[in-house]
DNA sequence: TGACAATAACTGCCTAAGCAATTATATTCG
DNA sequence: CGAATATAATTGCTTAGGCAGTTATTGTCA
């Protein structure tokens, strides 16, 4: 049971319809945000599971591949192999860790900087056109919904 | 410009931070939605990807891989691919029509037609607690939210 | 100290999605 | 009719994710 937060049941297995699904509604969202953000990335030769790192990578300065996995919710081989296209491609490089010498720090290069330039702009601008119309409040009680749904999941998977 | 939806701004380049946004946030609840509906469906020997698919096929019958491609707002030759895994396993058959000799109907089995009876049950699970402590109202908000999201981004891509 | 557990990165194997062809059929229109 | 066009399914190539297992290193604790 999750902490305050009593179980609903606005699913039932009879009946269950796609269309009505708030996971099915989700998932068409984000194929819509991720190929918009595809198309307008693809000339500065990045695609949507790329800039995540680099994004990263540009705020907190230098990161690890167990970090990076962590903070995309994905898996730490995968991470290794997408860092291996980034680092194939000049965009960030691996530095074996002195203090611990099981960890690679990663950083991004001074050609990786450029090409992370741009992102935030295509970023902001998609979201905004998949919000257009909606009011601040809007807007608000949406990300408060999000986050909420987002520590369920959580919760769900937590010990205990 | 989309129809009676005035644009917004509340993403800006500068200070653009992935933690804020609706998309990292719908991404990572996709990820826990995903991965906990795979861990129950592992036993019945379906991943994520391919309840789908089956799913559509036991609403309307029969259907053809552009109808499922498009259904899933998925690519053609994916979900090509994706049948075949689905074919081999026994769980759909694929019968080339013979009124438009271009498509193949794509039919449940009788092993898929078991295999996909424990999926509404198991996708109402994973999204009631996903929603758990959600009013009626604020779920129907919810819906309403990403059905105009989901507009917006069909109006972005929509010719004119 | 020394065995054992935990963590970091990596690798192999599989499923999976997107894009760009290619082939076979249908449709449309001059 | 017949040529151009559109649509359906498929395949090759690439990126990408999950899981299990491996190796190296670090931390823990009897």
């Amino acid at each position: 049971m999750t902490r305050n937060a009593p179980s609903v049941d606005f699913y039932r297995p009879a009946g269950y319809c796609a269309e009505e699904s708030v996971g099915y509604l989700m998932k068409r969202i984000m194929v819509s945000i991720v190929a918009e953000a595809d198309k307008r990335l693809e000339q500065h030769d990045l695609t949507s599971a790329q800039w995540g790192p680099l994004m990263r990578l540009k705020n907190v300065g230098a990161s690890t591949v167990a970090d990076l996995a962590r903070w995309l919710n994905a898996d730490a081989g995968a991470m290794t192999r997408l860092l291996d296209r980034l680092e194939k491609k000049g965009l960030c490089k691996r530095v074996r860790s002195t203090e611990d010498r099981r960890v690679v720090q990663v950083e991004l290069t001074r050609d990786g900087d450029v090409s992370i330039a741009e992102v935030p702009a295509v970023l902001s601008e998609v979201m905004n056109a998949h919000l257009a119309g909606f009011s601040k409040t809007e807007w608000q009680a949406l990300k408060t919904y999000l986050n909420r749904m987002l520590e369920n999941g959580e919760a769900m998977r937590a010990p205990g």
